[in-house]
RNA sequence: GCCGUCGUAGCUCAGUGGUAGAGCACUCGGCUGUUAACCGAGCGGUCGCCGGUUCGAAUCCGGUCGACGGCGCCA
């Protein structure tokens, strides 16, 4: 290996051991003892102690780095010694340090609050923890592409800006569109159910925004959306191209970024590890008597709420299905069950602590069903009109999911709230920075 | 939208009617093996904002703004 700059990966990987080093990156921690400088250098790959001693340097020199603060950018040569004094068992004894650009005072120190953070978010991104989240982040959005790729589907687009509504209930963010208002997106799927008679099978990562006032662990007001959209698809291929796309993003987070997932989450990896196909799969009156028989009260017909959803996740050691939910509570495009019309093709996916991880279901096809159910829900059908027209013209039996990136992030990581699943988290009371 | 908690130094917090405090950060001094170093000194405030009660308000009352937490809705 010959190369000018090393990685401190490589150093704390013993690569280097008694051997010249140049690395470069910021000062995480600063010692001065007097005559002597112990620098914690962090670079993207990790962080390793720096010894600088006062015979080693030209004096000048010596006194800048002695009054360098956290976070300045510096350069360092030295030699790599292994050492049971340092953190990590190695260090470098610096013969040169170079300094790339000197740092203010860094806002964030060891004591922070949630509020603190979140307005320094742009330096928080620094912090080993949201590396190592933005990492996996990575991740999780490789894999996606990988999967449904792998299968043959293509990517496809969406506009942004859209005149109308998708999901029932959901808000819609107002735009301005030359003195005229129109919304941005909640959702891909009623653009790819035109594409699809087209293309065929696709899917897509694109972000989606709720106008929701959701102030839980659970919501972003923009979050990305990984979405899909297949032909000919029934309900339990469905179901399979969901649990695929779940086992393969635990299995590449797994393969690419198992230590930053140990540095998270320590339990998570064992969960990973064991986590295997099929998902436990019940229908909503199944799971109706399983939350009667824990003792819970719940009303056949209603929606499950969040005591529902803890309880019912917290009885498979998997992510469950829960299909066949009452037509009044999904949304109008969803189709119904021959064998009982008060039921719809759909399903969604829970885990523990996050709760809904996917959302899908087969697409309702007839044009006057879908006008009865839009009405049913207060909305004009007259601006469905091009949606409606997909089913004018040969329609094929087809369905589709999304599934919520942050969220399963953090499932995967095992976060308290989504916000840290995102680089910069858009919520009902904050959009900066 | 509903309920709750909290706004005091750059940061984290204490102070519940009588002259505004601590730790950390920062500056200066000391120290050649520190691990969130340590020791000494210094710097640092319109107590979120507006109004009221009182001889006197960070403290009590009313309002307001903001943030955080929980619920509902959803991915």
């Amino acid at each position: 290996m010959n190369k000018d700059w090393m990685d401190v990966k490589e150093v704390l990987d013993d690569k280097y051991t008694g051997k010249k080093v140049n690395l470069r990156g910021w000062i995480h921690r600063t010692r001065n003892i007097g005559n002597m400088v112990f620098l914690n250098l962090r670079d993207p790959t990790g962080i390793v102690q720096v010894t600088v001693a006062k015979d080693e340097l030209e004096e000048d020199r010596f006194e800048e780095v002695k009054s360098l603060l956290i976070e300045s950018s510096i350069k360092v040569t030295g030699q790599v010694v292994s050492d049971q004094r340092a953190p990590d068992g190695f260090e470098v004894r610096a013969r040169d340090v170079k300094i790339v650009h000197p740092a203010n005072v860094f806002p964030i120190q060891e004591d922070h609050s949630v509020e603190h953070l979140l307005e320094n978010r742009h330096l928080w991104l620094r912090s080993t923890r949201m590396r190592n989240i933005l990492s996996i982040r990575s991740t999780v959005f490789g894999a996606i592409h990988e999967f449904f790729r792998s299968k043959g589907y293509k990517e496809f687009q969406s506009p942004i800006i859209t005149p109308l509504a998708c999901e029932g209930g959901a808000t819609l963010f107002p735009v301005d569109y030359f003195d005229e208002e129109v919304y941005l997106t909640q959702s891909w799927q009623l653009y790819a159910e035109a594409a699809i008679f087209g293309l065929g099978n696709i899917y897509t990562i694109a972000p989606s925004f709720r106008a929701e006032k959701s102030k839980t662990p659970r919501h972003l007001t923009e979050f990305w959306h990984a979405e899909v959209e297949g032909l000919w698809l029934d309900n339990d291929e469905l179901i399979e191209l969901g649990e695929g796309l779940v086992l393969h993003i635990a299995k590449k987070v797994l393969e690419d970024d198992r230590q930053e997932l140990e540095n998270i989450y320590k339990d998570g990896v064992e969960y990973l590890e064991n986590l295997e196909g099929p998902f436990p799969r019940i229908t909503y009156e199944e799971a109706i008597d399983l939350l009667k028989k824990e003792g819970m009260e719940v009303i056949y017909g209603d929606d499950f709420g969040v005591p529902e959803e803890k309880k019912l996740t917290s009885l498979f050691d998997k992510p469950v299905f829960v299909t066949h939910y009452p037509k009044e509570i999904k949304a109008f495009y969803m189709k119904r069950d021959e064998n009982d019309p008060t039921k719809v093709l759909g399903y969604d996916l829970m885990v523990p602590h996050v709760g809904e991880l996917i959302g899908g279901s087969v697409r309702e096809t007839d044009v006057d069903s879908l006008i009865a159910r839009l009405k049913e829900e207060g909305e004009d059908p007259s601006n469905y009109e091009w949606f409606l027209d997909t089913r004018r013209y040969g329609s094929v039996p087809h369905a589709g999911y999304g599934l919520g990136i942050e969220r399963v992030i953090m499932w995967l990581c095992n976060l308290d709230h989504i916000r840290d699943a995102i680089p910069f988290p858009r919520t009902p009371n904050r959009y900066r920075p």
